[in-house]
DNA sequence: TTAAATACATAGTATGTCCTATATGTAACC
DNA sequence: GGTTACATATAGGACATACTATGTATTTAA
């Protein structure tokens, strides 16, 4: 991503993941999948598993092997992230979504 | 500001640099006043100075040195930059802020 | 006219997000 | 079995954003 139209803009992966998971489980390409139809690129596979190991090491998701595919869910810790990081994200820049 | 809640959300300083400029025009310190208002913390001089220049040295804003204080605007090209960067922004993390 | 406060600047360090590879394990197909 | 594709993983490196700490002007106050 780095540079989008001269903003860098990197950052919030983690919290994008804890976000696109609270909706539903899913594993790493749907994930990837998911924030490319946000960011309009996907994120590589260096970037996204890297990610998903360090919030599965901290206790926030959880991923269950079934086959060759790990899905993810959020766990109680998880939500209870994701919902004060969300508050603090709409104090943050809610004026920017709400401003058109 | 590193972890918020688990979260890590940093990042976005440039843009959130341009958005605030893009409402009036602001010296340095007005900037990290508002910022604080927003984060809960005030961005040290250590974060925000390098990242003024950076802005400034891309020619998006422009500094009028009066006395000890830097009075920054937008610039002609920030402004484009600006509405781009907000585009992006809006298709990536909107859906957060409309779900309540 | 010092002293304190304000505003800006820079040096050095750390970290999360990015990348390009490369590698492993699983599944499906011929 | 062997090939192909998919899903996951890791190594190594780059960079913007952070920090702490220190330094330099300028303004204000004592």
């Amino acid at each position: 991503m780095a540079y989008v139209k001269g903003c860098d803009m990197r950052g919030m992966l983690s919290f994008q993941i804890l976000w696109l998971l609270s909706k539903k489980d899913m594993h790493g390409e749907g994930i990837a999948a998911e924030i490319e139809r946000r960011r309009g690129e996907k994120p590589k596979a260096g970037t996204l598993y890297p990610a998903l190991k360090d919030l599965s090491g901290r206790g926030l998701i959880l991923g269950k092997k079934s086959g060759k595919t790990i899905t993810y869910s959020l766990t109680s810790k998880g939500k209870a992230t994701m919902k004060e990081a969300k508050t603090y994200f709409v104090r943050c820049f809610g004026e920017i979504l709400a401003s058109g």
